[in-house]
RNA sequence: GUGGAUAUAGCUCAAUUGGUUAGAGCGCCAGAUUGUGGUUCUGGAAGUUGCGGGUUCAAGUCCCGUUAUCCACCCCA
């Protein structure tokens, strides 16, 4: 394997049959979106830096060490490494009554250069929304709907949501100095990155995996504590709703999200069969500043690679897949016939049958590539069959031949095979 | 960015304490009395053992470096 063949570290070719599911992943997922209003939004992979520095946060690891930057022409550019920055980059430059309500879906290719393991890769895929309605839990608790509505749309239904609240700007400030008094007696104790984290994150304390970490964790004041009434309030409202609609979630005070864009709703949806990295979608409400404009939404972005990976794991894969319509081989004998078929193969796909041929070969080769591509039928023509202008169709499964005229051959082969 | 494991034919894997020309299964290609695929039989092609150095009479095997893959950490979908 020399790297003259090999994609970019992290990057990876999706071919055949796997690609169908992905086709069929984009096609069940937006009929559900359609449901809920949302229309499509495609914008460019290549943004401004500055449009995910100024809402991801310059400090985060995703803008700090993970983007794929450049320079051009004197401008700083990348790679997107999520979906809502750019969406808000297009929101900022339409006017209030444009964006009043707006509901767009995006899917696409990521970016972040990180080292590759099970359920991430440097090119990955999101299918993300963004809904700019006035804030409000019930908008929230809609959107959680959709969400599960879309993996209930692929098969998915043993997914666990993760809820919690981020609380307002000020709250943030708050939640941080709270926990850090809390945890500081403890700086000992606490794991090298926990050390770290109270200084930079405290929230990722909450997270830490480390066994002594989670003891004094499991002391520590909820995040919520330190929160203002309307904070909680807000919460409530969004898990009233959720009951209502009869859609399950764990309240989970140490979920983390880590991009700034974030406040008020917040949550992870866990899949299963997935190794360590087992979010397949995160979402939560923002409020993001850009242009001089100041947007507030919700939404969410799931993760692609990681749901085909649960599908695949528990054979539910194929579910979503079409299969390729049946396809006619067709195999000449000699050098006239091989001419004609090449004329007739198009008039057979302009009258909508999937056809191919093999360019040479023996008969017997011929049939040999038929079989192999998993043709429905082969198509043979020689001087016989030129002579009295019929084809013979050779079912591949039972063996049974037929030989219509050359007007009755797409209909022939339109039926289903046997 | 850090750590662990791995790297031999298209794929999955062998190859004794370092010892002839690196093998097998599957797959691929061709043929088995003139125009028929799959099963069977016969034959064939296919490898700079990831790459580069080193040790040795001799390296797929030992040592160093490097690249990639897989897994985990940091972080995140």
């Amino acid at each position: 394997m020399s790297s003259a063949h090999r994609p970019v570290q992290g990057m990876s070719d999706i071919t055949a049959p796997e690609v169908r599911l992905w086709q069929g992943l984009e096609r069940a997922a937006g009929a559900t979106l359609l449901r809920y209003g949302f229309e499509e939004l495609r914008t460019p992979v290549v943004e401004f830096e500055a449009v995910f520095t100024r809402s991801i946060g310059e400090t985060t690891d995703v803008v700090q060490k993970e983007m794929y930057v450049f320079e051009k022409g004197g401008r700083r550019l990348c790679l997107r490494p999520e979906g809502t920055a750019g969406v808000m980059r297009h929101a900022a430059g339409l006017g209030p009554q444009e964006t009043d309500g707006a509901r767009w879906y995006y899917i696409g290719p990521m970016f972040r250069s990180e080292r590759p393991q099970a359920g991430r890769r440097r090119q990955f895929h999101q299918l993300g929304v963004e809904c700019l309605e006035a804030p409000s839990p019930l908008v929230d608790a809609e959107i959680l709907a959709l969400q599960l509505d879309v993996f209930r749309a692929w098969g998915l239904t043993d997914c666990t949501l993760k809820l919690s609240t981020r609380g307002s700007g000020a709250d943030r400030a708050q939640v941080a100095a709270g926990l850090r008094e809390y945890l500081s007696p403890h700086h000992g104790d606490l794991c090298g990155d926990c050390q770290r984290r109270l200084a930079e994150n405290v929230l990722r304390v909450m997270d830490c995996k480390n066994e002594g970490c989670r003891k004094i964790v499991a002391g520590a004041p909820a995040p919520t504590d330190f929160m203002a009434q309307e904070s909680r309030d807000y919460l409530a409202g969004v898990t009233r709703y959720l009951d209502d609609l009869g859609v399950p979630y764990e309240l989970d005070a140490r979920l983390v999200r880590g991009l700034d864009y974030y406040e008020h709703t917040v949550w992870e949806i866990e899949g299963s069969h997935l190794g360590a990295q087992n979010a397949i979608a995160g979402g939560g409400r923002y409020r993001i500043s850009l242009g001089g404009r100041e947007l507030a939404g919700v939404g969410f972005a799931i993760g692609l690679e990681r749901v085909v990976a649960m599908l695949e794991a528990t054979g539910r894969d194929a579910a979503l897949m079409s299969d390729p319509p049946p396809l006619a081989w067709l195999v000449a004998l000699g050098d006239e016939a091989q001419q004609q078929n090449l004329r007739l193969m198009q008039e057979l796909r302009a009258a909508g049958v999937a056809c191919r041929m093999t360019p040479g070969g023996s008969l017997k080769s011929q049939m040999r590539a038929a079989n192999k591509a998993g043709a429905a039928w082969a198509v043979i023509r020689g001087d016989d069959e030129l002579a009295q202008g019929v084809a013979t169709v050779k079912n591949m499964a039972s063996g049974e031949q037929q030989q219509p005229a050359l007007d009755r051959l797409a209909a022939a082969l339109s039926a289903a095979p046997g």
